[in-house]
DNA sequence: CCTATAGCCTGACGGC
DNA sequence: TGCCGTCAGGCTATAG
């Protein structure tokens, strides 16, 4: 599920709920969300501290702790974090619980467990080491940026803005909904596409992700005028009334309008 | 460099 | 009610 916004949503929670509070301790509920670490190693990693800050890069969450490393978040397809005070809040799903001196807690909530939760030493390491590409709130994604970014690349236009050493932070809906307001086809081939095309493709990434991050927040419902309310076979168009189309793009369930989305095979 | 595939997991949903 | 297949907004490893 999250992508960009949504993880800023979560790092606003943190800020909001998690911070100046002592940790107590950590404890793990299924270890398999921590990969290689151990509960042992998490726990004394955490325990004593509290936590300081956050940083998001795309839609990788690290949080401060005074003096220790940071804690690593990746939320997967149904990760969420949740902070309450009685246990009876305590999530489904929880995986990892942050317990607090004041007998609050922050829980990892991971259902199906394709997150991750880890310590990692410095962000900016862990950012170069994957090759992250960059967060598209940041002000250093720029037009020139992102035109050198996909200059000489010839894969579907899809696979390259959901790949996260392209740009940080884009996901399947979101990807999808890019390129339904900027009318490209998720297969164009990258190297097909105007210098226009990649303008408007670029100027409608930061406008898009702070409306959602906003929409999020108000837990308002999805625009009206968006793909992402019609994700369905056989749907009309908000914009020009056209069919919604469903195929497989990257391995992953693409929608489009077959109307104004149109593919372009050659210039 | 690029694509396709399988796999990691669990639950919700629709059809029979 | 139960069983079965399908699907889900992520990501990695692998093969061709």
């Amino acid at each position: 599920m999250p992508e960009l916004p949504e993880v800023e949503v979560y790092r606003r929670y943190v800020e909001r709920h998690a911070l100046r509070k002592s940790v107590t301790g950590v404890s793990v509920l299924d270890a398999r969300i921590l990969g290689d670490l151990t509960p042992r190693a998490l726990n004394r990693g955490l325990a004593g501290r509290q936590f300081l800050g956050t940083h998001r890069h795309g839609k990788h969450l690290f949080v401060a702790t005074d003096g220790g490393p940071w804690l690593y978040l990746h939320f997967g397809m149904s990760g969420d974090i949740f902070y309450y005070r009685g246990k009876r809040d305590r999530p489904r799903f929880a995986r990892v619980l942050v317990r607090f001196s004041d007998s609050s807690e922050l829980a990892y909530d991971d259902m199906r467990l394709f997150g991750v939760v880890d310590l990692v030493d410095d962000p900016g390491t862990f950012i170069e080491e994957r090759g992250l590409g960059p967060d598209p709130l940041d002000r250093k994604f720029t037009l020139p940026v992102f035109r050198r970014i996909l200059a000489g690349r010839k894969g579907a236009i899809k696979s390259l803005l959901m790949s996260q050493q392209i740009v940080a932070g884009l996901g399947n809906l979101y990807v999808d909904e890019i390129l339904f307001r900027t009318a490209v086809h998720p297969q164009t081939a990258a190297d097909l596409l105007t210098a226009a095309d990649v303008a408007r493709v670029f100027r409608a990434i930061r406008p898009l992700l702070l409306k959602m991050i906003i929409i999020r927040e108000a837990g308002a419902p999805n625009p009206p005028r968006s793909l992402i309310s019609h994700r369905e076979e056989g749907e009309r168009c908000p914009l020009c009334g056209g069919e919604i189309r469903r195929t497989v793009v990257f391995g992953r369930t693409t929608y489009f309008c077959g109307n104004h989305q149109r593919l372009v095979r050659h210039r």
